[in-house]
DNA sequence: GGCAAATCGGTCAAAACTGTTCACGTTATG
DNA sequence: CATAACGTGAACAGTTTTGACCGATTTGCC
């Protein structure tokens, strides 16, 4: 094995576990935690990585491993089941506005094969297709909102204002028959102007968020066509939604 | 076998693993390991792939200045010094517009004890402060030109020419006396309207950039106010960069 | 705050690798 | 046929890399 190849090894398991310890990483490569240390040396000097005390921490994540993927390893299977069934509802080359959120990322993710054109203000969906793809990607300006790597600000509201879009992919921190709510205020305003710009709204919300409460008031429901949602939300919900003229798409 | 036969069968091999060590490469041919050591210096000449300490590695894309590749080790400790010197002219919490590109890339990495305002329309940049630190990053929105992680168009343009900032770092393919240049003409309204928006200008160029000309004109250099270089760089253009009352560092 | 354990950067000898040189066999050339 | 030119493999000396060790520093725990 020559020291390019170790590097690159390194790298890539890195790029899968995000965070390995020194002895991971040496176990690893098959060389000693000297030899690892200097790599890493090397590799954080080209910005990949970032060492920490006792191993080291990946800097750009090409996957869905990015700083929401914590609170994302929870409803993992019906994130997935949902992104699934929400992108069969996008025909090939459509334009396709999509929210930032964990869900919507999925979603995001198997979007490739219909060529969309795709406007975002969420950065991990951006990382998704930077690299090649038939995708063409729009991405809004804005401040970066740290945790969450999303663009926030009028910068990203005006992008939304000024063009149009078949179809809005959206997400939200609650729903109840009162309408939509969500956790932060910050981004209201940029979601209410996804909403307006596209001719039609999907909501992808999974069960956790039925008859759920967030913070701020986003819309009521009547500016919604059609939600996906897992197979675990409480069908009386549903029904209710379904009443009200509202497209449920149960997935999985 | 002939010389040439061995060669292209080196360069086959190597296309199929990326990576392999002189011993393996030798065996692959049925040659002896001194012999291999000759075809890959042949062959590094000819820019196919690029020898290694132990072995050899096949070179993927052509890497000039605005092809983004994370783990692009070419010319890294240029790079390196010439962000860190690059870094030190900034002072805390002044706004920073940062260009794409590679060597712009390592002045970001060193930017975050200024608690800089970074203005880029670079998604590896983005990237590298999207998680958190004292960085407060605003990405220009725009398309995503996918094989370089910059985002282009007029959405891009307008950001730069709507707001103002203290220094611009910028990069670009080429400088000989007539001015500069760059490989990718799409981004050539987007580092002008940076310029515009700046009130200091400061060009990174490793020396291999020194008396380069790439194929699109970006400006002559009375735009320029400073230029960070590294101590491979021709001191006889130095010299008359500096007679044109630009300020030339030479880092490392 | 203090203490033990883990981790870090630096140093050093051993090992691996590199470029160079040289001898030898093969292939053009007069 | 002699001989020069060339490519090859082996040997050698110099350089780089590696793995282990050690004191200094950081971390986690009480």
């Amino acid at each position: 094995m020559t020291a390019e190849e170790r590097k690159h090894r390194l790298e890539a398991y890195l790029q899968q576990v995000e965070f390995a310890s020194l002895e991971d990483l040496a176990k690893h490569v098959g060389s000693s935690v000297s030899t690892v240390r200097r790599d890493l040396t090397v590799l954080e000097a080209a910005g990949n990585l970032k060492r920490t005390h006792g191993g080291a921490r990946i800097v750009t994540p090409k996957s869905d491993e990015f700083t929401f993927s914590a609170r994302d390893t929870h409803q993992l299977d019906s994130k997935e089941a949902i992104g699934r069934a929400c992108a069969e509802l996008i025909r090939p080359n459509q334009s396709v506005i999509i929210d930032a959120g964990t869900t919507t990322f999925h979603v995001a993710k198997h979007l490739e094969d219909k060529s969309p054109q795709i406007v975002t203000n969420s950065l991990p969906v951006a990382n998704l297709y930077s690299a090649a793809g038939r995708v063409e990607l729009v991405l809004s300006g804005g401040v970066i909102y740290p945790r969450l790597g999303v663009l926030v600000g009028p910068l990203a509201v005006e992008v939304f204002t000024k063009i149009h879009a078949d179809i809005a992919v959206m997400s939200a921190g609650g729903i109840t028959l009162e309408g939509l709510t969500n956790s932060h205020g910050l981004l209201i305003d940029i979601q209410l102007a996804m909403m307006r710009a596209a001719a039609k709204v999907i909501f992808c919300l999974d069960h956790t968020k039925f008859g759920r409460r967030s913070v701020s008031p986003l819309c009521d429901l009547s500016k919604i066509h059609t939600i996906v949602t897992d197979n675990q939300a409480p069908m009386e919900l549903i029904g209710q939604l379904r009443v009200k003229g509202i497209e449920v798409i149960v997935a999985g």
